[in-house]
DNA sequence: CATGGGATTGACT
DNA sequence: GTCAATCCCATGC
């Protein structure tokens, strides 16, 4: 059964740590969350930090919808909207282990299936393995055509670290990156714990 | 209407 | 390590 809108509803960060272990589907291709990064219109590496824009619509509308852009005019991007209604605010799907449709994320990603790292290891990878558009902008994560499904049982509760964001401009201090501990599926080995690094306290009025 | 930036990747030196 | 690809959309005139 697929996650409802009240498991997005919570704030950013509290989710983008929950997601870790959860899988994403799409059709027949699926795989289990290693990575993910919360972004909050509170600070400036965030889309919605512009405020509510045509872009930005998807981000500021009800929890548990998929948020999904372009990136360097090539990539595309897939988001979880979270928290409630009026607040903009995501989790960046970063990278996944590979667990279906193994065969079809390969083609796609024209690589041999063997080499698993190559499918799912970063968020532009991950969203061309599952096919992911911009058609499935502001799609139910519930419905479909992209779905997020609780963790597995057998997986236990999964060791999450935590990091600094990735590939960013702005805001890059802050340490609202989410990786499964040891997965050899992130798309960038998490950095060496810095002694005395700020820690977040969550966005405000988040 | 013109311009410029961007939450990346893959190819190449 | 460097760098180009490529396009949506926010912004400004």
């Amino acid at each position: 059964m697929p996650l409802t809108a009240g498991f997005y509803a919570r704030g950013v960060l509290e989710v983008a740590q929950a997601l870790i272990g959860c899988v994403v589907s799409r059709g027949e291709a699926s795989g289990i969350i290693v990575e993910t990064e919360a972004y909050h219109d509170s600070e400036p590496a965030c889309h919605a930090h512009v405020g509510l824009t045509k872009r930005t619509s998807t981000l500021f509308g009800p929890p548990g919808r998929a948020y999904v852009y372009l990136c360097y005019g090539v990539h595309t991007m897939l988001n979880a909207v979270c928290e409630r209604e009026g607040v903009g605010a995501a989790v960046l799907i970063r990278a996944l282990e590979p667990l279906e449709g193994i065969e079809l994320m390969a083609a796609r990603r024209g690589v041999e299936p063997e080499r698993r790292r190559a499918l799912c290891s970063g968020p532009g990878r991950l969203a061309q393995a599952l096919g992911v558009g911009l058609a499935d902008n502001g799609c139910d994560l519930g419905l479909g055509p992209v779905t997020i499904c609780g963790r597995p049982r057998r997986l236990g509760d999964p060791a999450v670290q935590r990091d600094r964001r990735i590939g960013i401009r702005r805001a890059t201090e802050l340490p609202w990156r989410f990786c499964l501990a040891g997965s050899p599926y992130l798309s960038v080995p998490v950095a060496r714990l810095e002694t005395g690094a700020a820690v977040g306290r969550g966005p405000a009025g988040g």
